[in-house]
DNA sequence: TTTTGTGAATTGCTTCACAGCA
DNA sequence: TGCTGTGAAGCAATTCACAAAA
C-alpha cells in the first residue's frame, strides 16, 4: 500500500541519509544490506528504518536485504532527485560564495546554475561554478528569466536578515517554488512554498543547551 | 514544576527560536509580547510555546504575557548563552573560510578563537575573524592547547567528509564537548559527545520531495 | 478583558513482535 | 536460518480547554 497518506516529516529527513549511506555503501562495492546494518551506519532502529520505507511500497527482500542500487534509484524517485535540478543562488556573500563552490550537492542531483546579488558592484562578476561551467552574478530583477530559462524550482537565500523576507519574495514571485533559508529569521512567503531552515546559531545554541544540563545533571565540579 | 524530566529536543530546538524572535522584539523597543504573537511570527501555536516554556518554569504574566527582556536573560539561561563562549573551527575551506567570516553567531553568545587545518601549507596563515580578532591557522595536532587555553567547548567540523570521522576523533580527545558537523555522514564517537548534523544536501532533498509529492496530489500539469 | 499555566484528550511517531518468504 | 513488512502496543508530542491571575 503506498497511499501518499502524509508522510511523518521525520521520515522524509531519513531518507535522505538512507540515500547517503547507500551511496556510500555502492562505492565500497557493497550489492546489498540490511535494515540492521543501516541503523547501526546511522544510529537508527532496523525497525524505524524498514516502517520508513514501508510509506513507499515493498523494497527488500526478505532473508536478504536490500540490494543497495535498487533501493537508490527508488530513493532517488521518491525525493524527486531522479533527475538533476537546477537550482538558483541570492546573496552573494561570505557564505553565498563558499556555496557556489560547494561540491556537496551536485554529487546529489543538484546544479547551481546562477547567481544574483543587488549590489551594483557586484554585478556582471564572473566565476566558475563547482561544475567548472562559468556563471556570471546577475542582479535580482533578472531572476525570472532565470527561472524560465533553466527551469530552476530551488533557490538557495543567503543575503542578510533584514532583505530576507523581501528578496524571498521576490524569488517566489519569479517563479521558485522551494527555498532553502539560511538568514536567521522565519520567512512569510506564499506558505505553498516550503521553506527549509539553516541556522547555525540555532545548531550551537542546542549543544550548549545539551552540555549544560548534561553537566547540570551529574559530572562536572571536581 | 521546573524539574529536569527529559525536555522534548523539539522543545529545545524551539527555544533559540523563541530567543531570536525575543531579540528582534527587543531591536524594536517592545516591552512585552504573548505566545500568541511569538507563535504567529514563528508559525507556532500559543500552546506549543506555553508548553515549551514550562518545561523551564514559569516565565509569563496572566493578562500582561512575556517581558521581552526578562524572558531573553532567562532563555540564555537555559540554552546556556549567558555567557559568551570560546568556539574553533577545523577545516580551513571554502565552506570554513565563510563561517570564519560569519558575524551571524557572535552575536548570539559564540566566539570563533582558533583555527584549524592539516594543509601544511596554510598553517601559519593569519586572517581576521569577524570580531576583527586575528587568528592564525593552526596544525591539527595544536587543538588540545587551544582547548585548555580558550576553555573551549564546542567545535566546527568543515573537513571533506573522508576526514571527518578521524578529525571528529582527535577533536574529542582534545577535549572539545560538542561538534557542529557540516561533512555529510554520521559520526561514530564517544556519544557523550552531542553532535548536531548540517547537510545541504538533505535539506535541499527535503525541498526536492514536499515539491514531488506536492504536484503527485494535486495541482500542476496546464 | 486578556493571557498564562496545566491537566486531559488527542494526535502522531516509534518500537515490538511475529507471520511470511527466501 | 535470516530478514522483511506490518498490525498492535507503547511512548512522545501537540492541542484543547479551562481555572487562576492581572
Amino acid at each position: 500500500m503506498a497511499g501518499s497518506e502524509s508522510i511523518p516529516s521525520a521520515t522524509v529527513r531519513r531518507l535522505s541519509l538512507y540515500l547517503r549511506q547507500l551511496e556510500t555503501l555502492k562505492e565500497n562495492d557493497r550489492r546489498t544490506t540490511s535494515s540492521r546494518q543501516l541503523g547501526d551506519a546511522l544510529g537508527l532502529s532496523p525497525a524505524q528504518i524498514r516502517k520508513d520505507l514501508a510509506y513507499f511500497g515493498q523494497f527488500g527482500h526478505p532473508g536478504i536485504g536490500y540490494r543497495v542500487e535498487e533501493l537508490i534509484l527508488r530513493l532517488r524517485k521518491i525525493l524527486g532527485t531522479d533527475k538533476r535540478s537546477n537550482v538558483l543562488l541570492v546573496g552573494f556573500g561570505n557564505l553565498g560564495r563558499a556555496l557556489t563552490a560547494y561540491r556537496g550537492f551536485n554529487k546529489r542531483g543538484f546544479e547551481l546554475v546562477a547567481v544574483f546579488d543587488n549590489n551594483p558592484e557586484l554585478i556582471g562578476t564572473q566565476f566558475n561554478a563547482a561544475t567548472g561551467m562559468p556563471i556570471t552574478i546577475q542582479h535580482n530583477s533578472q531572476m525570472a528569466e532565470a527561472v524560465r530559462l533553466y527551469s530552476i524550482k530551488l533557490g538557495i537565500l543567503t543575503v542578510p536578515a533584514e532583505q530576507a523576507e523581501a528578496v524571498a519574495r521576490q524569488m517566489v514571485d519569479a517563479g521558485v517554488r522551494g527555498i532553502l533559508n539560511f538568514a536567521p529569521l522565519t520567512l512569510h512567503v506564499d506558505p505553498a512554498v516550503p521553506i527549509s531552515y539553516m541556522d547555525l546559531a540555532v545548531h550551537l545554541e542546542q549543544l550548549s543547551f545539551r552540555l549544560s544540563t548534561a553537566s547540570a545533571l551529574g559530572d562536572e565540579c571536581p
